[in-house]
RNA sequence: AGCGGGAUGGGAUAGCCAGGAGAUUCCGGCGGGCUCAUAACCCGCAGACCGGUAGUUCAAAUCUACCUCCCGCUACCA
């Protein structure tokens, strides 16, 4: 089964995942919120009829336990996140036609009616599991919730899978002396009757589902194993207080304190936002049943961790319930920083907070993280790369082209040259504008940002090609001509790069007087005449300067330095398996404080530390721990002093290499000169080095 | 362990699904041009035997098998 290309005739509705309202956002997040968004906004100007819907994912086990560990209500915790989410999303402009949350009665009632009809349709049956309980706090425990012994190998295991010994999965029940995570308390076994999901009856079904299935790959062949490997159903019900009931029938004597579990409700969200927003909006707007039940495109944007949820479950669920199945499930790659994986715990992360505050405008990191990399593959940030797209493609060809373009039109013809687009410039565009159509379709956000960058490439290289500085006063018809094209061609790349950096092409939109938002247009406006006349142009994007990107780069390795040598000492605690809490403690209590006064990246930059090596070292008399040291560093070999001589065999000295901060101001000790410092760590001296292959003299950076 | 994704000039990235002239684009390097423009822009050059091995084919970066190295997933952890 295949798809028509889009535009259709039928409504079409955009996700992403839903944000899980317990901790900040940032660019690994933000990624798939653009991504989806730039696609539903291309989507529109392909004039297909789209929305682009989202909410907080409020339910789970963490943020229940998160809000009683703070003491407060978890609906009043998770609704702190969604504001703020719902506060965040537009800086970025991430224009949802409506976010909810899965709290709301939107949701919690069409939950409770899929789930009733699943239960009605057969696809629901009760078992007994055992499940872990905490007779002090009275309450049962998630299994996460749960640390034990591993009964395979003995390790020390959470509830659900033995993480740090054989990896093995555990079911519910195995983990031996269980102890609640809560309390710290020994934790008991009792018999619960629980919901399951019959997802083993949905194998062919999915398996055909998966064939028509668009997006990225990842998310059409990873489910197809699990299909093969036999599908387990799905236990779809937890002992807890927060989340959404699960819906009684008359005779139902089980579920009493059972709420559904989070990934049951968490998609239904898109239907109910969708819904949502066609009430708000009037139904005869946005038809939100014909997508769900009818005739629509559904389009899900997400994460490459949660793919079994939406090519599994999800389907299942809709094809139980009697709904409409996605067409396409693009799940996109993670972000790393700087080349190594994201970390939360670590701070390795660029805040989404962070990132507005450094005064940095929202479309730039749009077309950062929707054109470097494809959708699928894992995209890297760094200050570095992100500094060279804003300055080369967004400054240099989009922005320089944009701005000369009206520059010499405004100075020369104060508007659009009163002539028609030639040919040639018409039929590029147009292909442009195809680009961007099988861009869209390939769920290729790249080819669309692309697309718009290479005609702007174009359209440099054309003003070059035809030099009409020149022809304004010799053939003053064909600069008219020139620039007539070029204003053409400026405008196009607004309509392209709308759905990336939509703040920018609206400034573009007003810059050559169209009125109206530039978002309405359609890509066949690419071609339309801009109006005849226009002020002056400014400039769109700026460079963004080295130093500054070297003041990021740096305060972001301080900060996940930092949070590194925090962790090493939590990390000392949790691997020492003894348990021997109290000397990790001591140990960190020794270490002198962190120094709470920043300094910024210049004050390090006014060290300067180098790659030494000891050529040769001698006790000086009538010191007791001074040694005089010669130090090699490349250009010439330093005298310094240094308090080692009880610490360190000063015969075994020389040809150990060094770090030795050389800018130091000379000083004279016990008569002999010192010019320069040796770096060395803690009490003992310990003599910092390097391990590779650094050259004398290279400067510590 | 199984599975998924990746491995392409110094760096980064496209092409692979629909196999065909020794391969895209960006950054960097070298040389040149232009001066309308944000020291921008345009042109040219150098540079990769497309992770390894073996196949299929007239023809493979593109298909198949095996292998190596990264990243990730394996469902009652959102």
């Amino acid at each position: 089964m295949s798809h028509e290309d889009f535009p259709t005739e039928n409504p079409a509705v955009v996700t992403c995942g839903l944000p899980y309202a317990n901790g900040d956002l940032h660019i690994g997040h933000l990624r798939g919120y653009i991504g989806a968004d730039a696609f539903n906004r291309t989507l529109q100007t392909l004039g297909q009829d789209s929305i682009y819907v989202c909410g907080s994912d409020m339910h789970g086990t963490p943020v229940a336990v998160n809000a009683e560990q703070q003491g407060v209500d978890p609906e009043d915790f998770a609704l702190e996140w969604h504001d703020q989410y719902e506060e965040t999303f537009p800086k970025f402009n991430v224009d949802f036609d409506n976010y909810g949350h899965t709290h709301d009665e939107t949701n919690t009632e069409l939950t409770q009616e899929i789930v009733r009809t699943l239960d009605d349709e057969g696809y629901i049956y009760e078992k007994e599991i055992q499940v872990a309980y905490d007779p002090d706090a009275d309450q049962y425990l998630p299994d996460r919730y749960v640390e034990g012994t591993c009964p395979y190998c003995g390790e020390k295991a959470r509830g659900d899978e033995c993480d740090e010994g054989c990896q093995r999965h555990l079911e519910p029940g195995e983990v031996e002396d269980p102890t609640s995570t809560i309390t710290g308390n020994p934790a008991e076994y009792r018999e619960r009757t629980h919901k399951f999901f019959e997802v083993s009856a949905f194998a062919d079904f999915l398996t055909d589902f998966l064939d028509g299935l668009e997006g990225t790959s990842n998310a059409r062949n990873q489910p197809r194993q699990w299909i093969e490997d036999g599908l387990q159903d799905w236990c779809i019900t937890r002992d807890m207080d927060w989340g959404i009931d699960y819906p009684h029938g008359d005779d139902d004597s089980a579920g009493d304190d059972l709420v559904l579990y989070v990934w049951v409700d968490a998609p239904i969200e898109y239907i109910a936002s969708s819904k949502q927003y066609a009430e708000r909006d009037g139904t005869d707007a946005f038809d939100w049943e014909q997508v769900w039940k009818g005739d629509g495109e559904i389009v899900h944007i997400i994460g490459r961790d949660i793919i079994q949820h939406h090519t599994i479950f999800w389907p299942a669920m809709l094809e139980g319930a009697g709904y409409n199945k996605p067409r396409g499930v693009a799940a996109t790659g993670f972000i790393t920083i700087n080349g190594k994986g994201l970390s939360t715990s670590r701070n390795r992360a660029i805040w989404a907070k962070e990132y507005l505050d450094e005064g940095f405008h929202p479309d730039l990191l749009r077309y950062y993280l929707t054109t470097t990399g494809g959708l699928q593959q894992d995209v890297d940030f760094s200050w570095d790369a992100f500094q060279e797209t804003v300055n080369g493609e967004l400054v240099g060809t989009v922005g320089n082209f944009w701005y000369r373009s009206l520059l010499f039109a405004y100075r020369n013809y104060e508007g659009t040259p009163e002539t028609t687009v030639s040919e040639e410039v018409r039929e590029r565009i147009e292909a442009a504008i195809d680009e961007v159509r099988e861009g869209v379709n390939d769920y290729s956000m790249r080819g669309v940002g692309q697309a718009a960058t290479r005609l702007a490439q174009f359209g440099n290289e054309y003003i070059q090609r035809n030099e009409p500085w020149k022809l304004t006063d010799d053939d003053p018809d064909r600069a008219a001509q020139v620039i007539r094209d070029c204003v053409q061609i400026a405008k196009a790349v607004a309509v392209l790069l709308e759905p990336i950096t939509p703040d920018k092409a609206q400034a573009l939109w007003a810059q050559i007087g169209e009125d109206g938002e530039i978002a309405d247009a359609h890509l066949e406006d690419a071609l339309e005449a801009p109006p005849r006349s226009f002020d002056e142009p400014g400039e769109l994007f700026e460079k963004i300067e080295d130093d500054r990107v070297a003041e990021l780069t740096a305060k972001l390795e301080e900060r996940v330095a930092t949070a590194a040598a925090d962790d090493e000492g939590t990390e000392t605690e949790s691997d020492d398996t003894t348990g021997d809490e109290a000397a990790a403690m001591t140990a960190t209590e020794d270490l002198e404080p962190l120094l709470e006064d920043r300094i910024g990246f210049g004050d390090f930059q006014d060290l300067d530390i180098r790659v030494g090596r000891i050529e040769a070292a001698e006790g000086i008399e009538g010191a007791d721990d001074l040694a005089r040291l010669e130090v090699d560093i490349g250009f010439e070999t330093r005298q310094v002093v240094a308090g080692i001589k009880q610490l360190h065999d000063l015969d075994e000295l020389p040809g150990t290499r060094c770090v030795l901060l050389a800018n130091m101001e000379p000083a004279e000790l016990f008569g002999v000169e010192s010019n320069g410092m040796i770096l060395a760590a803690g009490d003992d001296a310990d003599l910092l080095t390097t391990h590779g292959d650094a050259a004398l003299g290279e400067k510590i950076q």
